[in-house]
DNA sequence: CGCAATCTTGAGGAGAGTCAAGATGCGTGG
DNA sequence: CCACGCATCTTGACTCTCCTCAAGATTGCG
């Protein structure tokens, strides 16, 4: 896995940048997408895999993924591994690294990724010249961590099976909001069951036999990089979760 | 415990805040102040145990702590509750119930508090207006999602030693950087172990057993509200935990 | 002085972890 | 085209951490 990131130079323009053209993000105005696309400084395409931010290093660059699929972690010294959440398209990645110096926890890549990348000094003139995209930029920190109090609650206080219904219909329920919904149903999921295990706070084995209960009830079939939730009913009463809020959302 | 908040009148003017004496806090300008000061539109004073942010609930303030605890916490239909950060003076309440309209977590004090209180205009114009300061807030939001990432490895990856290491190290260090160091060396600590429990994701019972292996090795001393760590080289260890950067955070 | 919240202790059980082995799938190269 | 190797998934057996239930001890406070 390199440490370091390559770069090419920038071949997707932002006004024609195809997130922008899901209802999941919020219009922006002509003034707007000319400043964002003056922050970009480069395109960042990297393997699955790969680590795009390093436990403990310091992050010169803040990203928005364009494409595929990430995921922030902490480890201990002994290596056991914490999922903190998944990065999907148009989320943004590095505010944490970028704001405190270091970050305590890693960036890496589950799929092949595009990244936009916006230099450190770019972030700054956010704040300075355009303050509805510093507040976006806010909202954007605002709703990780939303995500992973979510997390912590599923970590702390639910039982196997509800920590994997939850996760499972969150990240469902985020990658059709970005145009990842497949042709039978469901939505491209590049995720182990190591990954889920990591996430949730479980053993790979213990979550191989918490999946199983809910394949045979017939509620989750994952397999093959597909999700699909047959019934939507059952599994957001297993979560006990409630619907997520479905208003458009910042993109920068 | 009430679910409205009442108020009274400002009280204590922003130029004399005794927190901002602490060198934990970064210094502002006078223009700065002057701004902060005219932010803040009302003082709040609420008893112990009272509920500051319905869960569920639209914010229509936000809040600094100016003294005493508070803590945030979500819960299942069943009542199954964690605790996914602890505030103490100086930080910020309801970012999130600002920008979502709505929050799923609710805010309650643990001791008798004085807030800060700010309308909801309010933060606009800090981004409008004040950049330098539109940065710190998202600081902010950003250190307070640091801790509860560190609080997700915790209760998905941490033993219930380990776990209860890292929060009483965090919690001493937040602390004594506010200035709650006691006579004897340890630090006010207003929390219950039902508290502690509901942190960790750990029942009442097993906390307990826990906290003793704690006093018994010599590590921790917690009674009367008072928290001592004799042994803070152990207890790091224990905890797997970074010392955490005792830089100057920004208060608002 | 007495109630209520909190803390403590015991006993038994269940959920989740560990260890270990085998099955399945897939990309690569001979 | 098949064989090999590696990663992932699956299953079984056993263990142990942590939970639940239940009863008592302490503490603080009106």
């Amino acid at each position: 896995m390199p440490a370091s990131v390559p770069t090419r130079p920038t071949t997707i323009f932002c006004a024609s940048c195809p997130l922008r053209t899901l209802p999941a993000f919020q219009p922006v105005t002509a003034e707007q997408l000319a400043f964002i696309q003056s922050l970009k400084v480069a395109e960042v395409t990297l393997p699955a895999r790969a680590t795009i931010v390093a436990q403990g290093a310091s992050a010169d660059r803040l990203f928005t993924l364009l494409s595929g699929w990430a995921f922030r972690f902490k480890t201990l010294p002994d290596g056991r591994r914490q999922i903190l959440n998944f990065l999907l398209p148009g989320d943004l990645l590095g505010l944490q690294a970028k704001l405190f110096d270091q970050t305590d926890h890693g960036i890496e890549s589950l799929s092949d990724v595009v990244l936009c990348a916006f230099s450190r000094e770019n972030i700054w003139h956010i704040f300075r010249d355009q303050p509805a995209l510093a507040f976006d930029v806010t909202w954007l920190g605002a709703r990780e961590e939303a995500l992973v109090d979510d997390g912590l609650l599923s970590a702390g206080r639910r039982t196997a099976v509800e920590r994997l219904a939850a996760l499972l219909l969150q990240l469902h329920g985020r990658a059709e909001a970005v145009g990842l919904r497949r042709a039978g149903g469901g939505v491209a999921l590049p995720l182990s069951q190591a990954h889920l295990a990591d996430a949730l706070g479980l053993s790979a084995v213990h979550l191989n036999r918490t999946m199983q209960r809910l394949r045979r009830a017939g509620i989750v079939e994952l397999g093959g990089g597909v999700l699909r939730l047959p019934d939507m009913k059952a599994i957001r009463a297993l979560a006990r979760a409630v619907a997520p809020s479905m208003e458009p959302r910042p993109l920068i």
